[in-house]
DNA sequence: GTCTATACCGTGATAGAC
DNA sequence: GTCTATCACGGTATAGAC
């Protein structure tokens, strides 16, 4: 055995990637440069291809990561089962809940615009998500749970707007924990600000 | 007089900034080239420099007219009298016809991250708005008006965030008016999905 | 006001040594 | 697995003619 302790296998596509979702959030992913990537990563840039193909690998991976979270959410018992009302608040703040866990892979899928195949790809699935958390409002609307004077779609936009726009300011070593979140956030969209009574 | 009509004066600062700031939401800024603005502008790369300094003016002209645009709420009447709750609900609504109508330049506003002097600034003035709100809207809770459970900053942040999301999906050719928004958001906000009563 | 031509630099990516 | 060296390309910006 070596003396030295050795410098190899320091990287992986993994760990690569967890550099990489964090310096696309600060400097966006087209204002970030291989150079950028290999500086934090403490690497070259050559080295990067070793792991990964490409800078828009490591897009893909970061994606399909937070996808792959929030779509598990719909599959769970909560979002199965029960009133679609109760279905529905459980979706919203499950969702919550997963955006703040996995934080800088869901905010990197969030800021996508559809410039690459990779990123209209995500987009795609991300419809597909909304899609399906709309019906469960509708269905919520037409058993009387949830108020029938605004259109359903334009509901699930506005909520799913509220839901994602928590990744513009939210920070897990901040004050307010995710549950502390998730609750405000769930109490507003069902019952609103004005004091009930 | 000349027979032919002169192409001269075919743009103007204000005619390339209409172009550029459309090409910047499809694009973002970064992976925008002048090359890509000059063919959507239909002159040469070197033309638009006789107009604008460079890339950065154009997104400087753009988030200032943005926040003019928003400040210039917080100025009304409407913002400035009568019992803080109804205030509020004000400048939520006005801010949210605000961004309609302006949408363009908002969204490339709620789009900067901060990484050039430029987008800083703006970023700061963007905090600057936030604040005065959040302000408006710890007076309502104040008077009783507005849920004392939730923290007012948390509220704040969460009614914000809604309203700025409307950027991402809303399009003016389409089938909702920037009144049905205004309107949908208020009342979430105010009352909640649930039925009252 | 717009053009052609070009300077100069940083980019993503590759080759080959260790 | 990482390095140095290098490539071809496209980026912003400028000079000077018309």
């Amino acid at each position: 055995m070596p003396a030295v302790a050795k410098r190899a296998d320091r990287h992986t596509p993994e760990s690569l990637l967890a550099v990489a979702v964090d310096v696309f959030n600060v400097r966006g992913y087209d204002g970030t440069s291989m150079e950028e990537l290999a500086k934090a990563a403490g690497i070259t840039k050559s080295s990067i291809y070793h792991h990964v193909a490409g800078k828009e690998e490591l897009l893909r991976l970061a994606v399909t990561r937070a996808l792959d979270g929030l779509f598990a959410a719909l599959d769970e018992p909560g979002a199965l089962q029960g009133p679609p009302v109760e279905r529905f608040a459980y979706v919203v703040r499950r969702t919550c809940l997963e955006l703040v866990r996995n934080l800088p892979y869901v905010t990197l899928l969030l800021r996508v615009r559809g410039n690459t195949e990779t990123e209209r790809d995500a987009l795609e699935r991300r419809r597909e998500f909304d899609h399906r958390v709309a019906e469960l409002a509708a269905a919520a609307v037409a058993e009387g749970d949830l108020r029938a004077d605004v259109d359903p779609r334009l509901t699930a936009r506005l909520v799913f707007g509220l839901v994602n726009s928590v990744a513009e300011w939210y920070r897990p070593d901040g004050p307010v924990s995710g549950d502390t979140v998730a609750d405000a956030l769930s109490s507003l969209v069902l019952d609103g600000l004005r004091p009930r009574g």
